[in-house]
DNA sequence: GTCTATAGACGGATAGAC
DNA sequence: GTCTATCCGTCTATAGAC
């Protein structure tokens, strides 16, 4: 996993050694960048809208980040490391049902949590991965081959049903991160102004529901002991 | 349904009478706005490249659509007549598999055939729905209501497995949808330049295995009789 | 290291010839 | 109805004072 060395590409066109106050202006910019290239894509958002979120003055930005460019880059590069997280329990040892439920309770989470980098890598996606087609083709695709290995040797184990593993992360992807992307969409269409943390407890069952469906696992889990809180259903009004 | 009405609205901000050579005007410049929105977004689209696409110059865009936003605008509505399609068959009265079967299958090829009118919308989400929002908070809030009736109705007749309908869509969208928006990680993912024929089937028989066995549905059908051709399962290489 | 003021590029829109 | 030439606004990026 060369998470590291990503993460570490990411502060390469930044000078090297942090003090204090630089963490802190980079950490605040990159919040507030985060969140308008969220809002209006990369040619929609001003880096004086970014410098305003910030709290900073407009060349400010240009003294931590070389371009626009730059700034987007630092941005796009947190995110992939953690979209890259928690994919580590899925292995051939591990309890599928377990597995599948810890994955994708970890992705219905950073949906809820972190809405706006979901959207900036939707966006970048959306628009053709000009970016980070590097990380797609390489980092990326070997971590899917990797985890469909799995999938796959759950199939011919007959621990799961039959299932194509890369199509299931597909379809895992989408069906969680479509609640931070197409957040406004989904508001609309259950006539709230914003997601409640009951309506993302009741999408994480739905979405768990259709995954373990799918691969043949019984839901609500039926072997799992007292030590886990019995409240599993959690969707109330 | 006010299908009609939207696509009227759409023909409102234009001149009423058409021409030939106005239809085919339009028609060519309503093409490649469509292309060049969903590549770039709506600020990154600029008016001289869908000029350039539609081969025309670029004034003559502002005799048709009076701004680049009215263009827009254009495009979107007749995406949302494309995105209203084929709902018609989730009827209490139909076969739940057969229903479900068409829809994705629709919904599916709305994806391959016409993945920039899906790109453009779903970009139009995820920055917001500025544009949209009405249309998401009426039309389509009453159609997912109406639709997630009908899911209820056979849950509750046990004709499938417990589920919410309206997540139901949310997933369905979603699963069928990223195939379209998010081409740039499939492809990566699949290690090829652009998905083929065959990606297509599998992708398809894949969705259709996920919201079959989500409902409870026997998959591949076992009760259709020898009308349907027989070879169901197209995953050719 | 930080900010004011501005240069330079570009895109949307229009005036006016044809 | 169609296109050439151009205006005006906005945005990135930087020069230079502090």
């Amino acid at each position: 996993m060369s998470l590291r060395a990503i993460i570490d590409k990411s502060l390469g066109d930044r000078p090297a050694a942090k003090g204090r106050i630089r963490q802190r202006q980079e950490g605040a910019i990159l919040k507030a960048a985060e969140k308008v290239f969220a809002r209006a894509g990369y040619q929609g958002a001003t880096l004086n809208e970014i410098a305003e979120t910030a709290g900073v003055p407009k060349p400010t930005l240009h003294y931590y980040f070389s371009s626009k460019e730059a700034l987007y880059r630092a941005v796009l590069d947190n995110i992939l490391a953690l979209w890259l997280a928690e994919t580590d329990t899925l292995t051939v040892d591990a309890d599928p049902a377990a597995a599948l439920e810890h994955y994708v309770r970890a992705k219905m989470r950073l949906s809820a949590e972190r809405p706006d980098a979901s959207r900036v890598f939707a966006n970048e996606i959306l628009h053709g991965a000009g970016h980070i087609g590097d990380f797609l083709r390489s980092e990326l695709r070997e971590l899917v081959r990797d985890r469909a290995d799995v999938i796959a040797r759950w199939v011919a184990d007959g621990r799961i049903a039959p299932v194509d593993g890369t199509h299931l992360f597909f379809t895992l992807w989408a069906a969680t991160q479509t609640y931070a992307d197409f957040d406004s969409q989904i508001c609309a269409v259950l006539g709230k102004a914003r997601q409640t943390a009951a309506d993302h407890a009741r999408a994480t069952d739905h979405v768990l529901t259709v995954v373990m469906r799918t691969c043949g696992l019984p839901w609500p889990r039926t072997d799992v002991p007292p030590t886990l809180p019995e409240a599993r259903h959690t969707c109330s009004t």
